[in-house]
RNA sequence: GGGCGAUUAGCUCAGUUGGUUCAGAGCACCUCGUUUACACCGAGGGGGUCGGGGGUUCGAAUCCCUCAUCGCCCACCA
């Protein structure tokens, strides 16, 4: 059989996954084993791949295909999210270019349309990960909306409302007027907008007096309820106690007094329209002022906004603005920068809003969440610098508004008698709600008199439980699975969904089960592009995955994801770097072809330079097998990819195969290539966590081998004792080889032709390698000499010395050049360690160890300066 | 306004307790090469006063101070 000389990814990706599918290699269950579990963040259920998908999900297959050869019971549990409001907005979008209005549709019939595009849509993104190669135990596959997982949440939700965690309060809240729905702090986006600052007057009752305030919201007006000073101002000592008058609503307002009023700001005068301000909405409390709500839900004005009735609030801005210039109550307008709330989904401006909303109590659910990160260290952050973020957050938390007027997620299981904000039980079902309302009222009553609150829950109080819920830890706790594999070991997630997801699934994991969800969290980074941007739909610089895993190979594209993803940092994506994944796919490959050409023949001896290759590739392999360790262990995944990397293409495709490969045409001996097949799977299994299809590939193709026998579970290779001793003593022998080659191309000395060469040898350098030296130097024969061979070219290694003859092909003068540059550089070097060694306060307070080795480049230094003025003497 | 992180070769990054192998890796670049695995290749090579300035020390990329620039997170100044 011939193969061909460039690697096909095309050809073979569909082939392996097929096969490792259909021997169910991907499924897990309990057992004896040790288990290693990964829960993988939900994407949005309708979403499609994008290059933060490929990054994440890669790094979660190399782990679990890492822990699998390592022998652990390897569980990766996949699924999608419903992703609340980003679902539903499409859906609305869809549903109005047909021509429908949500309005116009019952709640069942909206859920009946986005049920139909979850199904059309959804699962697209689990079928392109498929493509990527990630081995997840799709038999487990889980939609945070499945029946179970939808159960979960209201029996949580209810054992937290039971806990008197969960209560209804009538507060003011992140109002998204385009999905007409609250948002939680965290979906709230701050941007900074230039704005203006409008100077406005209003006249005093009673007096000729007016006052001027400061606002960037001259609409808000319409709202005040006061005005408030600084009791200290003694500037407005004369309007205290006095009433002001709203411009073109002619209401009478108080003029209040607080210190919260900022003397500098502005005019030092404040508009206080509780209704629509954050601050305003404490300051009224304080002083019991009226709330005027100007807004309808979809931030147009209502009655209350007088003639400006059913226009949008930026549309009114500017009108008033007129208006009041036209009263003369404008004062001027000033440039202002200013810090705006927008929506993380709608991207519309955040409106304040009083409403009465669903809440869950923070300040004891974050207590063991705190602890077990920041000192118990139960749970580890990768980069650990996320540990600071966390904290600060979780101490300054703020109650979570888990409540969002949509319809497409889990309703809220609660179920109103009244109209009061109170008027209600919470339950599983109808018919419990009626026995609960019952025994509360102390009279019949029945489901038809009951209500259940048309909202639904924050996206996050589903996801929150995903460990927990995809092995159905809420609803049948104590259960097989539950117990084998919770807690779970690594998550693998973006820092951009710390506090969304990362934090709160802590806070349920004790809450609910008194124990960790995982045990360490590794952040990626954000995938930007070259000019550092953002990968982004509207930008349009993010390259499709789908088609670069067609151009480059899945293998390629993981590599090149991972060369550029260094721990910690955000990574700058180019498709060079796919290229570069997919070169060395097709190195690999190629070194395989090499291999299975050669002849075997059991009747040879194993020469010199094989034995000593065998030995110094073991010794190599080991010492990169445990750097590969410790760079897991830190998660530095691209560091321990760089290492394969250079063990493949270096050690071994371009050292160790040059060395025991057999002349043109010859066999080569058993015992060696036995070897080599030995290296070659060595190799193929340090690399299959990171390009699982081209190492099983080839795998197959070393020989026949049963479905048992897949490299996808064979036994990762064992670490032994490291023989540094043998890699330092190859190290010079490589520079030797090194600097024959460079005589050769600088000399143009074609590689075929065999040369002479001496060593002048001090007698501290192994000779162990001498017959790979002369192999790869094609070496006629190494000669030890005690004297300066005449009519020679020559370079040193340390302290020996070594010469190529010339004849009379000898440059005197260039080569006379070269000896006193290098003569040079090692008398000054030389100077420079003397110096050293003279300061007397280096040698009495260096350890002994830095003292030892100063001296010993010393001797080195003046051995080397010797053998160099030697050779300028007999130039 | 607070906090965190960064600044090392053209680019992206390593550099652990200050001292051997401390100035490194990959890519890019330059030169040569159609040698019987691979031009998606091979061999060789150039390239950095470690952001600036101070300080501690026998010794600093590493520790301290300060300045500059760039990220990220948090925060109710109209």
């Amino acid at each position: 059989m011939s193969l061909a000389t460039k690697y096909n990814p095309l050809e073979v990706e569909e082939k392996w996954y097929d096969y490792w599918m259909k021997n169910n290699y991907f499924h897990s269950t309990p057992n004896e084993k040790e288990p290693y579990t990964i829960v993988i963040p939900p994407p949005n259920v309708t979403g499609v791949l994008h290059m933060g998908h490929m990054l994440n999900n890669t790094i979660q297959d190399v782990l679990i295909r890492r822990a699998r050869l390592q022998g652990k019971n390897a569980c990766w549990v996949p699924g999608t999210d419903h992703a609340s409001i980003a679902t539903e907005a499409k859906v609305v979008a869809k549903l109005k270019e047909q021509g429908i209005e949500k309005s116009d549709l019952t709640r069942d019939e909206f859920l009946k349309h986005a049920w139909d595009w979850t199904e059309e849509h959804g699962g697209i993104i689990l079928e392109q990960l498929k493509k990527l190669g990630a081995s997840c135990d799709w038999e487990r596959t889980k939609f945070t909306m499945d029946d179970d997982l939808n159960e979960a949440v209201t029996n949580v939700f209810i054992d937290l409302y039971k806990k008197g965690k969960i209560y209804r309060g009538y507060r003011m809240v992140n109002w998204d007027p385009s999905a007409k729905t609250t948002l939680s702090d965290e979906e709230v986006i701050f941007e900074e907008k230039q704005g203006n600052l409008y100077y406005l007057t209003y006249q005093i009752e009673g007096s000729e007096d007016s006052l001027t305030i400061a606002t960037t919201r001259p609409e808000t007006i319409l709202g005040d309820t006061a005005i408030c000073i600084n009791p200290n101002d003694t500037r407005f000592t004369h309007l205290k106690g006095k009433k002001a008058i709203v411009p073109i609503a002619n209401r009478v307002i108080p003029i209040i007094e607080d210190e919260y009023v900022d003397v500098e700001f502005g005019t030092g005068c404040l508009k206080v329209t509780p209704a629509h301000d954050q601050n305003d909405k404490v300051l009224g409390d304080k002083h019991k002022l009226e709330v005027i709500d100007i807004f309808n839900d979809d931030a147009t004005l209502n009655s209350f906004g007088l003639h400006y009735e059913g226009k949008d609030r930026f549309v009114v801005r500017k009108e008033i603005t007129e208006e009041l210039k036209q009263l003369g109550c404008l004062v001027k307008v000033e440039q202002h920068m200013h810090k705006v709330g927008t929506s993380e989904r709608t991207k519309v401006v955040i409106e304040p809003k009083i409403s009465a909303q669903w809440f869950l109590e923070m300040d004891e659910i974050v207590k063991p969440a705190l602890k077990a990160v920041l000192e118990d260290e139960e749970i580890k952050f990768f980069p650990k610098h996320y540990n600071n973020t966390y904290s600060h957050w979780l101490e300054n938390i703020r109650d979570w508004n888990i409540s969002r007027q949509l319809w497409w997620g889990h309703q809220i299981p609660a179920f109103f008698y009244g109209d009061g904000v109170n008027d209600f039980v919470v339950a599983a079902t109808k018919q419990e709600a009626a026995k609960l309302a019952s025994e509360k009222l102390g009279k019949e009553v029945s489901t038809e008199d009951l209500t259940q609150d048309p909202d639904a829950l924050d996206t996050w109080f589903s996801s929150w439980l995903w460990p927990i819920s995809v092995f159905d830890g809420i609803n049948n706790p104590d259960n097989e699975e539950f117990n084998y594999y919770y807690p779970t070991n690594d998550l693998v997630t973006g820092p951009d969904i710390i506090f969304f997801w990362v934090a709160r699934m802590i806070f349920a994991g004790y809450e609910f089960k008194n124990e960790k969800p995982f045990s360490n969290v590794y952040f990626t980074g954000i995938v930007r592009d070259a000019q550092r941007r953002k990968m982004s739909k509207s930008l349009g610089n993010s390259p499709d995955p789908i088609e670069l895993m067609q151009k480059y190979g899945a293998d390629g594209v993981r590599v090149g994801m991972l060369l550029c993803s260094a721990a910690g940092n955000d990574l700058l994506f180019d498709e060079e770097l796919c290229a570069q994944g997919r070169n060395f796919s097709n190195k690999i490959w190629n070194s395989f072809r090499l291999i299975k050409g050669w002849e075997v023949s059991e009747d040879i001896e194993q020469s010199a330079s094989a034995k000593i290759a065998v030995e110094w590739y073991e010794a190599k392999f080991q010492k990169v097998l445990s750097e590969i360790e410790s760079s897991f262990e830190q998660y530095r995944i691209s560091e321990a990819l760089m290492s394969i990397y250079k063990l493949v293409w270096d050690d071994f495709s371009s050292w160790f195969l040059e060395m025991v490969k057999p002349g043109y045409q010859q066999p080569m001996d058993a015992t060696t290539y036995k070897a080599v097949i030995n290296f070659l799977e060595g190799n193929l299994k340090l690399l299959h966590p990171f390009m699982p299809f081209l190492t099983e590939e080839i795998w197959q193709h070393i020989s026949e081998r049963s479905a048992e026998e897949a490299l996808i579970i064979a036994d990762y290779p064992k670490g032994k004792e490291v023989k540094e001793s043998l890699i330092e003593d190859f190290k010079i022998a490589s520079e030797v080889i090194a600097g024959i080659r460079t005589i050769r191309k600088d000399k143009n000395i074609s590689f075929k032709e065999q040369i002479e060469f001496s060593v002048l040898n001090e007698g501290n350098v192994s000779e162990q390698f001498d017959a790979v030296i002369q192999k790869l130097g094609n070496i006629s024969e190494i000669n030890y000499v005690k004297e300066k061979v005449e009519g020679a070219l020559s370079f040193r290694v340390k302290s020996n010395e070594y010469f190529i003859p010339m004849g009379d092909a000898i440059d005197v003068e260039a080569e006379k050049a070269k000896l006193q540059e290098e003569l040079k550089y090692t008398e000054g070097f030389l100077m420079s360690v003397q110096k050293k060694l003279s300061n007397e306060r280096f040698v009495n307070n260096a350890p002994e160890q830095v003292i030892a080795n100063e001296r010993k480049k010393e001797a080195d230094a003046l051995a080397k300066i010797k053998t160099l003025e030697a050779s300028l003497e007999s130039i």
